[in-house]
DNA sequence: CTCCTCCTTTGACTTAGGTCAAAGACCCCT
DNA sequence: AGGGGTCTTTGACCTAAGTCAAAGGAGGAG
């Protein structure tokens, strides 16, 4: 990317928004940007933090992995996400790893450089800061997701995809692309995919979704939602 | 608490550390101290997020309430740390809600006061980053405790503690005292006391630890760290 | 076009752990 | 000392979901 257009993107990152225009400049010179592969590997659990990175194509995974080899999957990032920020604030390492879905570009930010930038703006760091608040409500939810039964996770997973893919178009009828395999949301919701595919076949059988290969369409929104708000599938019935 | 007093206070906290003299004075005059009784509530998930808190005296417990009404504790908060910062960073409401589990004490710091210290301090916002990082750690290892069985758990927590309690006695032999009851550990663990009941049961059989009222002694340390890396029972035997 | 690989679904089985219920144990309070 | 309340343990039962295995499907590579 060229530096003038790399200002102009990062000026529309939430985060780098307060900065004045010889910030951005400072900080679009810093960066590095790097392009890897499906499947290839950004950085795993326990490797020295040196920066946090913003993705700019592609999709990623920010997975943890347990003793025994299973993944689970802290969280997707879309285009325009930051992820690994935690490398700011603590000199150590990375708590969870980072790997690519598929084709995708990201910008580095050495940790070192950005410091200098934090000490020197204040506003700054109000801004990562308030990037973390969400992030911590987004696990926040994910922790109380855990606590409920596998079809209720998908139905919120589904309502959140729904939202963030077409906030105005939430209503019967809404199409949610699914832009990771089920595999994949099988492990973000703490599943396997055999587990998974039962419970798609739950809310099909319901009448409450229609599947078609990768895409999802909602047929009965008031039920999707009491499904995720932890009622059962019978509950919910009527 | 007498002002001098509490200034000597507040730079003992990590957070804090990092202010200067006068800094930490006007601090300490922000600060509003509350008396707290067992059961008192403090907020509730959802409240509007006026400030955070820092325990002085006490034990207090932040959790979620799930939709059906049970409730899922984060963490237990002991005298020193604060908790609920994530008040500070997005004006909108608390996340979790909190509660004494003893009569407590709390130091307020009202969010509005906090900012204005914070724009002017870029270290001290590095400080609360710091803390912040080492929350979502806790938090991280929360999320991976969570897909191993409960007698994993349990290992998991009593070590944890046994390492607060006294980092340097963590030895076969070592005594962990129980400081909040076995209800409120179930709720932490994601679990009921009565499977919790079950899991002290299974490790006490096996000769890892012995239970008597509310201390645990650890007999087989190396065990004890086997299962809460997710190892079975049986897998650890000899 | 066809093979190969990966993803998904389905089936049969097993088990951890939640539910419900009841009985101890302990503590505080009067 | 008696009695109510809370916490803990134990038992019997049941269900959600994980394991293992195999069969379809779908897409890519040659």
């Amino acid at each position: 990317m060229e530096k003038g257009k790399m200002v102009e993107y990062l000026r529309q990152i939430p985060m780098f928004s307060a900065l004045k225009r010889d910030d951005l400049g400072k900080l679009a010179s810093m960066t590095v940007t790097r392009k890897i592969r499906k499947g290839d590997t950004l950085f795993r659990d326990g490797d020295e933090a040196k920066g946090f990175y913003l993705l700019t194509e592609g999709r990623v995974k920010v997975f943890k992995t347990a003793a025994d080899g299973r993944e689970q999957i802290l969280h997707f990032i879309s285009p325009g996400e930051t992820f690994a920020e935690v490398a700011l604030f603590s000199g150590s390492t990375y708590p969870a790893g980072a790997q690519a879905l598929e084709a995708s570009e990201v910008i580095f930010f050495p940790r070192a450089d950005l410091l200098e930038i934090v000490e020197k703006n204040p506003q700054f760091s109000l801004g990562i800061m308030a990037g973390f608040a969400r992030w911590v409500r987004q696990f926040n939810s994910l922790l109380s997701e855990y606590t409920k039964a596998v079809p209720s996770r998908l139905a919120g997973y589904l309502l959140a995809e729904a939202l963030r893919q077409q906030p105005s178009a939430l209503a019967d009828g809404a199409r949610v692309r699914l832009e990771v395999n089920k595999t994949e949301i099988a492990s973000l919701l703490g599943t396997i995919s055999a587990t998974l595919s039962r419970a798609f076949a739950l809310l099909r059988d319901a009448g409450i979704i229609e599947v078609s290969d990768r895409e999802v369409v909602i047929r009965d929104l008031s039920r999707l939602r009491d499904i995720a708000s932890g009622m059962s599938l019978n509950e919910s019935e009527g």
